[in-house]
DNA sequence: TCACATGTTGACCAATTGGTCAGGAATAGT
DNA sequence: ACTATTCCTGACCAATTGGTCAACATGTGA
């Protein structure tokens, strides 16, 4: 077995290399052809193709379509977790709310075809996320919605509805993922750039923390990562 | 012929009835099924099920496949032609963004199908629509892009990007059709009631108008500054 | 070196794909 | 009533679908 740890010996790290290797050409091809596609429309010999192997050789690796399919729901749903630490009352509401529009836009952007994959399996009435979008999610986005109306409550930010503020972001975000065929065609680009990407976040960030009219946080800045280092969010100035 | 005017006889009219009747089940079916699968991924003989027709009937109709998904996609722009009318500098900017948002707020629960037909084509590099995309759509966007420039240089709204605004609103209202699985599973809800509507209304108007500093038409009142404790213009609206 | 396990893939399968077509059904014009 | 034209659809087609399998290649442990 290759999991025995005796066995592991460098000409076997060879075969489990070309394993893993050949693995990966294979999600980011499948991810690809599924995100442009969808789930029926893509077919096993196109993802061989664009993965540059028999088609056999997809199914050996994979077992069949589906599991080849759930399996890509899975690895973008992990990284969706990965981006989204949790939060307390005690955060400050212009931080986190200006850290998690970045990281969901950096998110959408550095797997583009992930996000398309996602898009596609909800518009297709979500067969296969059912029990994560009413589970896992859910629970999420609830508890992330009562941090929301309790900083409200405490006159950090105004009242509104934290559920429809959560589908704003996640909607404005994922919009240059999803529909990055619009953005293109109607701006003329061929791509959006590092620094339309910046232009971008910062307006959501200003529109969002203004149109909820959260209040600036001045106290010695504990954490720093993601946050915009100036953001004149109420300054009409762009 | 059926064209010449002294043939069109009452006779005549059941099966021109008839006809439109069937097509009209055809349009409806194959846009639920496009919308779910996809253009690859839907079949004619599933279209025709929906539709409770016979396939070859389906194709009598319609020409090819090729030519209904097309065909759907010509209705659903001129949907969205129909509703979206000029602007003029001369506008009220908080009227004009709330009609905006409201309209297509509308346009996406009243044509979820159509909507997420439209999604999944973009999705997948919108391939029908890519002279309409960088034509037609991006003419209307640079229109209406210029006005908003100028509400901002009468000092009637931050100086924000147009069409990022543009992109935001767009995005945050095309959410509730083509995200709709996602919506119902993390809320729990069954539908969106109207009363969700127009909450969600209010809520993306009030975000939109808040965050982009529009300023109220009559009185040259400033809503601008983020000091006021309470919110001077749409506070009352929930 | 050799036996054995694992990796690989072309050939093949039944089912489904979009589309055609012949010919019957229905209606129209006279 | 009788053609003629249009409407309709079951049968059929080559191509493609996801998936299986037997045969072959490769590498491993002794």
């Amino acid at each position: 077995m290759t999991s025995s740890p005796c066995t592991a010996k460098p000409s076997a790290i060879s075969k489990e290399a070309t394993r893993a290797h050949n693995e990966q050409l294979i999600l980011a091809a499948a991810e690809r052809i599924f995100a442009r596609h969808g789930y029926r429309g893509a077919s096993v010999q196109a993802i061989a193709e664009a993965a540059r192997l028999p088609k056999s050789n997809v199914l050996y690796y994979m077992g069949s379509k589906q599991a080849l399919y759930v399996r890509l729901l899975a690895r973008m749903m992990q990284r969706w977790n990965a981006l989204l630490d949790d939060i307390s009352v005690e955060d400050d509401p212009a931080e986190v709310l200006t850290a998690f529009i970045r990281r969901k836009m950096q998110l959408s952007l550095r797997h583009p075809e992930g996000s398309r994959l996602f898009a596609a399996e909800i518009l297709g009435g979500a067969p296969f996320l059912q029990e994560y979008l009413s589970g896992e999610l859910r629970d999420w986005v609830e508890s992330r919605a009562r941090v929301f109306e309790q900083w409200a409550e405490r006159g950090l930010m105004d009242p509104v509805n934290p559920v429809w503020l959560i589908f704003l972001i996640w909607s404005s975000t994922q919009h240059y993922a999803d529909f990055e065929a619009q953005v293109l065609g109607i701006t003329g680009k061929e791509t959006l750039s590092e620094d339309d990407i910046e232009d971008i976040t910062r307006f959501l960030s200003r529109i969002v923390l203004k149109g909820c009219g959260v209040r600036q946080h001045k106290k010695g800045r504990d954490v720093q990562s993601d946050a915009a280092p100036d953001l004149p969010f109420v300054a009409a100035s762009d």
